[in-house]
Order: C-alpha cells, then sequence, then structure tokens
RNA sequence: GGAGAGAUGCCUGAGUGGCCGAAAGGAGCAGUUUGCUAAACUGUCGUACGGGCAACCGUACCGGGGGUUCGAAUCCCCCUCUCUCCGCCA
C-alpha cells in the first residue's frame, strides 16, 4: 500500500496519477487518509500522555512503598487508575482509527510511474516492440491448438473433466513431456542469468495473501481451503516475495534475484468466454516466475533488464511475440509499471498473454515491511518486481499452432535437449 | 492422534513483580594496533509511532490475545507455534 508519509507530502500527485489509473474517488479517499492519519497522531499523543503520567506515578509509588510513606501511596493509587483508564479508552479510538486508515490505505491502488500512458483499456497500450522470426513458413490450413492436442493426443481436457472440473486438463505423453521441457529450461535459463531457485510451497497463508496485495483486492480469485485458512497460490510471486516479509536485509545481500517454479491456480470466477478455449484460460497451469528486490534507485532498470530477459527467452523459442506497455487503465492493482508480452498463435490469430513484467516499487513492500538498512543505519523500503518467465500454456498454444506440419508438430531447437524428442508425431 | 518441554533482540542465552528495552557471549558495523592470513583492544549495535533543526525525549513491543496489580518479560487464563517421546505414514 501506499505511504501515508508519501500522500502526505504529494497529495495532488497521489490524486493525479491515480485518476490516470482510473482510479475513482481519488481526491475524497486520499482525503479521508489524510484526515484519519491526522486524528491518528492526535489520539496517539493524548494515549501516550497519559501513559506517561501513568508510569511516572507508578515509579513514584514504588518508591512511597519503599520508603514507608504508605498513606502517600495508597492516596495516589486511584489517580493512576483514572490515568491508565483514560489511556485505554484513547487505546480503543486509536485502534479503530488505525483499522478505519489501514482499510482506506488498502483500497488504494499503486500509483503508476511517469512512463505509463494515459488510457483506459488495452486499446491505449503502447507497442513498445515486436519480433518476427525470420525464414518460418506457417503450414497451411492452420488449426487452432485446442485441435492439434486433440489429434497428436498430447492434452486431454475430458479427462481432467472427469477428475476434477473444467480448466484443469491432463497432460500426456509428449504433451506432458514437452510440459517437463519448458519447465526445465526455463530455470536453466534463470540459473545462467544468475538468479537463485526458490521451491516454495503452493499453499499460503492470508498474511502472504495480504502481503504481496492478493487479499483485499483479489479475495475471490483464489482458491480458499477454509478448514486450514489456507490460499492455493495464484503465482510463485505470492510465496517467494513473501520470503522478505517482515525482513529488515543487509545492503550487500541486495538485489535478491530469485526464480520458482510453481504450479499457479486461479478461479478465474466471471471471466469465462468465447475466447477463452482450450489452453488459453485454465485454473490450475504451471509458471516460472522470476522476482527481484532491488534499491529504489535501481528498480526501474532491473525492469528493462527483466523485460530483455524475458523477450530473449520468446526469441529462442522462435515465437513471434510483442511487448507492449501497460497504459494506465489496464494496468494491475499494485503495479507502478508493467509490461505485458504476447505470442502469437496463428492457428486462432490471437496475441496471447504470456508474461506480465511489473515493478511495484514499494507498494508491496510496505505491506511487507520490507526494508534494507543503510550505511548511515537507515531503513529504507526496497522495490519489488516479478515478471512470468514463462507460463506454460499459451506459450504451449503458441508453439503448436506455430510449428505445426502436415502429419507432425516440430519441437523448437533449444527445446531438443529437454524433450528428447524433435517432433510431436501422429498416432503415438 | 497421545504425553511432556519450551517460545526473550541477528544468533546463543540470563532474567520470577518496580533500578529491564532487557545481563553476558557471539556475529555485524566503526576505529586503534601488529609485517600478510588472522588476532587483540575500544566503541557501536532492535523496531514502530509521536514530539524536536538536532542532541535527544515520550509511548508501545520479551510468540499472539485477555486478566491480576499502583506497577508485568516475570503471576493467572486462552490461543498459536516449535522441540522431544509414542502411534501412524510418503
Amino acid at each position: 500500500m501506499l505511504q501515508t508519509a508519501v500522500i502526505k507530502e504529494n497529495r495532488d500527485w497521489v490524486i493525479k496519477a491515480l485518476e490516470k489509473k482510473k482510479f475513482r474517488k481519488a481526491t475524497e479517499l486520499i482525503d479521508e487518509i489524510l484526515r484519519l492519519d491526522q486524528e491518528r497522531k492526535e489520539t496517539q499523543q493524548k494515549m501516550d500522555q497519559a501513559q506517561a503520567e501513568a508510569n511516572q506515578l507508578s515509579r513514584q509509588i514504588g518508591e512511597w512503598m519503599k520508603s514507608g510513606e504508605i498513606g502517600k501511596a495508597e492516596s495516589e493509587k486511584e489517580k493512576v487508575a483514572s490515568l491508565k483508564l483514560e489511556a485505554a479508552t484513547m487505546q480503543q479510538q486509536l485502534e479503530l482509527v488505525q483499522k478505519q486508515l489501514n482499510e482506506a490505505l488498502l483500497t488504494v491502488p499503486n500509483t503508476p510511474c511517469e512512463k505509463v500512458p494515459v488510457g483506459n483499456g488495452p486499446e491505449d497500450n503502447q507497442l513498445m516492440r515486436s519480433y518476427n522470426p525470420e525464414g518460418k513458413i506457417l503450414f497451411q490450413p492452420l488449426l487452432p491448438h485446442w485441435d492439434l492436442i486433440k489429434q497428436y493426443d498430447i492434452i486431454d481436457f475430458e479427462l481432467g473433466n472427469k477428475i476434477t472440473g473444467a480448466g484443469f486438463p491432463v497432460y500426456k505423453g509428449a504433451g506432458a513431456r514437452l510440459q517437463r521441457a519448458l519447465i526445465n529450461f526455463f530455470l536453466d535459463e534463470a540459473l545462467k542469468a544468475g538468479y537463485v531457485e526458490i521451491q516454495p510451497p503452493i499453499f499460503v497463508n492470508e498474511a502472504s495473501g495480504l502481503g504481496t496485495g492478493q487479499l483485499p483486492d483479489k479475495e475471490g480469485q483464489m482458491y480458499h481451503m477454509t478448514e486450514d485458512r489456507l490460499y492455493a497460490i495464484p503465482t510463485a510471486e505470492v510465496p517467494i516475495t513473501n520470503l522478505y516479509r517482515d525482513e529488515i536485509l543487509s545492503e550487500n545481500q541486495l538485489p535478491i534475484r530469485n526464480v520458482g517454479y510453481t504450479p499457479c491456480f486461479r478461479r478465474e470466477a466471471g471471466s469465462w468466454g468465447a475466447h477463452v478455449r482450450g489452453l488459453n484460460r485454465l485454473h490450475q497451469f504451471d509458471k516460472v516466475e522470476i522476482v527481484q528486490i532491488t534499491k529504489p534507485e535501481n528498480s526501474y532498470q532491473t525492469l528493462e533488464e527483466m523485460v530483455n530477459y524475458v523477450a530473449g527467452l520468446m526469441e529462442q523459442l522462435e515465437l513471434t511475440f510483442r511487448v507492449i506497455k501497460l497504459c494506465g487503465g489496464d494496468m494491475g492493482f499494485t503495479s507502478a509499471l508493467t509490461y505485458d508480452f504476447e505470442a502469437y498463435a496463428p492457428g486462432q490469430k490471437l496475441w496471447l498473454e504470456v508474461s506480465s513484467v511489473s515493478n511495484f516499487e514499494a507498494y508491496q513492500a510496505n505491506r511487507l515491511k520490507l526494508r534494507y538498512r543503510t550505511a548511515d543505519k537507515k531503513t529504507i523500503l526496497l522495490h519489488t518486481l516479478n515478471g512470468s518467465a514463462l507460463a506454460l500454456p499459451r506459450i504451449v498454444a503458441a508453439l503448436l499452432e506455430t510449428n505445426q506440419q502436415k502429419d507432425h508438430i516440430l519441437v523448437p531447437k533449444v527445446l531438443h535437449p529437454y524433450t528428447g524428442f524433435e517432433t510431436i508425431n501422429l498416432g503415438k
């Protein structure tokens, strides 16, 4: 969440920034936050003062008791009681105000950075770069991947339906091996790039969900195990970033560069429609995620590095893709700047989002209480960043559709050492 | 699942009602010193909020919540977690 100090010092700027994100009622809410913060401060002052007096008097009473002035001690006890009562009343008020302040802050999204283009939705996003592998001749007629996976019998939705439900596909034979190949390829590449591999739990507690901002914003989008009060992670970002919750890192630990493969779970409540056939949208999918934690002054340079890294993966997979910068109206709640990667799926003539690389600045760090200590012993909030590198299903969709031939599907060269085969063939 | 023990600062660990935000040691940081690796010595060393230009001051925090008391890390109750033993088990 935003820091109240930042809001206080830059009220007008914050409101303007929030309006860029198409956040309604920014002015009202920000002013309410400032009012609550002021009330919080005043209440605390009153409480502290009552406490201070009570503490002092209690100490005095102790000394009187020791020196035998019992009468004096007894007569002042009541005074302490009334001071304590006053302090307790103030504390109740303080807790109430703090709760209100916190709730208000939780509903405010992150402010977009200056580089974010103004806009309402996808149509206003900015194309940053595109890539089209040379010399690639697409086989005609092109089929969408949902026909190909049936034809080659590599991914089975009906079976998943039987054992779990819609959106939980079963990968079989070459399909399963392709999944494993991609995961290993992505992890190995990240290792080469200097990321440290993490294998986190795939269920997290409520504090973790709050830490990275999925709660309360995306409450209904996560699978929730009410019995044990755990959430199935929607992305490895949640457990990996939360590793550093409530930490004060030393400067020499920075930057943190982690990579993790996990399955990801999304309820996708209310978002099923015409364009979500086949692998385009699933309840469970695999993803390799990169996470970085940097000093504030380095985060935007790091974001560019991460974008370049993901672009490198896409090029190695020989996929047609484009990178777009999201406009204010299309960005996520917690992000300050996001680049989306879209792979072209020629069989369905669609661009599919395969990666989202974001800088959250101090927004997550403030919730996480993730800081570092400077040389002069100050604690400063860090910046968190993450990106998919990469999410599998749509990559698979694009790969299958791009590389389909008359009676086989080509596997990109970089994956051959991982798959152990160069083509996916019919009838096997 | 059953029985017992425990939870204190970055770590180890002392502290059973006021002088405890907390001993001591280690690690870390800064400095001094010796010819390197290293050692010795000195100092420093929690977080948050509030006040102050600042030095500094106030308040809270010894797993979490509640209670007793003029006063709680310390006594009482509840919860959570960890460890040990037994059972079960990939």
